[in-house]
DNA sequence: ATACTCCCCTGTGGGC
DNA sequence: TGCCCACAGGGGAGTA
C-alpha cells in the first residue's frame, strides 16, 4: 500500500506522538507480523525502551529506540500504524498494540503482509530488502545520470525497472504510473533505452510527483491512512492510475491498462512514447 | 546476476 | 440476489 509519500506522511504524523515516548507493554495479537532478533523475542526487546526518532528509507519506516535498538516496519499493501492518545479497543485487523507511557500505537493490517522487525540499530543495514535499496529519489544525489546508470543493462521494461526497489527506493504502482505519464514515457519502453533528455524528464517527473504526493499527504485510493487515521488527498490529482478507459487529461484519448511484469500499468498510448 | 512466476492474505467489485 | 473469479499502494522465494 503505502509508497514513499505515504510512508513519509506516516513518519511525519507519528513523530510528534512517539518521540520520547516509552514502550510500557506490547500485545501481539497476530504474532506472525513481528520478529525479534536471534533468541530475543520482540516484546522483550521493546518493553521499557524509549523512542528516540523516526526515519524513512524508501518504503521502510525505522523507529529508533534507545539502548541501540530499532524497529524496521514495512506496511506492504494494507498496513497501518495508528496512534491513539488514550486506550483504544482493538479492531478485527489489529495485529499488535504498543502501549506507551502516553497513548497507544496500533498496527493494523487486513492482508497480513506487513512486518515489523526489532533489530540492533547497527544491523539495520543488513536487513533483507533494506540492504540493497537504491537511491532516495528526493535526495539531490538522485540525478538523470544516476537514473541512467541504474537502468543500464536492464532487459525489462521501464515500468518494471522503476518498481524494483534496488533501482531506486520508494516508488510503487501508483507513483510509477503517474511519473511516467508526466514524463510522457511509455511504461513498455525498454528500461535501458532512455536518451539523456528522457532521463532528465523522468527524473524531474519522479521528484515532482513524489513531492506533490507528500504535500497532499498521500494517496488514499482505498486503504491508506496516516498515523491519525486521516486519508490523503492525492487521489484527486491522479492522472492515470485507476483511470483506465477514461480520457487522457493531455490529449483526450483513451487511457489503457496493461499487465507488465505482473503489475497493472495504466497509460496513454498516444502521449506516452 | 537477472528476470520471470507464484505465493503470502483478506476484501471487494464486476460479470454472469 | 448470489457466486465465482480476478484483482488490489508489495516483495520474498523459487525457478530457469
Amino acid at each position: 500500500m503505502p509508497e514513499l509519500p505515504e510512508v513519509e506522511t506516516i513518519r511525519r504524523t507519528l513523530a510528534g506522538h512517539l518521540t520520547d515516548a516509552r514502550v510500557t507493554g506490547v500485545r501481539l495479537i497476530w504474532p506472525g507480523a513481528f520478529q525479534g532478533w536471534g533468541e530475543l523475542d520482540f516484546a522483550g526487546i521493546l518493553t521499557g525502551k524509549r523512542i528516540q526518532g523516526l526515519e524513512r528509507r524508501g518504503k521502510y519506516l525505522l523507529i529508533h529506540l534507545d539502548e541501540g535498538w530499532s524497529l524496521v516496519a514495512h506496511m506492504r499493501m494494507t498496513g497501518r500504524l495508528l496512534y491513539f492518545s488514550a486506550s483504544q479497543e482493538i479492531g478485527p485487523h489489529t495485529r499488535g498494540v504498543f502501549e506507551l507511557n502516553q497513548g497507544e500505537l496500533h498496527f493494523q493490517d487486513v492482508r497480513k503482509f506487513g512486518r515489523i522487525l526489532a533489530v540492533p540499530s547497527a544491523a539495520v543495514n543488513e536487513v533483507r530488502g533494506l540492504a540493497a535499496l537504491g537511491p532516495e529519489p528526493l535526495e539531490q544525489e538522485f540525478t538523470p545520470d544516476v537514473l541512467r546508470n541504474r537502468l543500464r543493462g536492464k532487459k525489462t521494461c521501464l515500468k518494471s525497472a522503476l518498481l524494483d526497489q534496488r533501482v531506486l527506493a520508494g516508488l510503487g504502482n501508483i507513483y510509477t504510473d503517474e511519473a511516467l505519464f508526466r514524463a510522457r514515457l511509455s511504461p513498455e519502453r525498454p528500461a535501458a533505452s532512455l536518451e539523456r533528455e528522457e532521463a532528465e524528464k523522468l527524473t524531474a517527473a519522479i521528484k515532482e510527483v513524489l513531492k506533490a504526493g507528500i504535500e497532499a499527504q498521500g494517496t488514499s485510493f482505498r486503504d491508506y491512512r496516516d498515523a491519525n487515521g486521516r486519508k490523503g488527498e492525492f487521489q484527486r490529482s491522479l492522472q492515470v492510475y485507476g483511470r483506465q478507459g477514461q480520457l487522457c487529461t493531455a490529449c483526450g484519448g483513451i487511457l489503457v491498462s496493461k499487465r507488465l511484469g505482473g503489475r497493472t500499468a495504466v497509460f496513454c498510448p498516444a502521449c506516452q512514447v
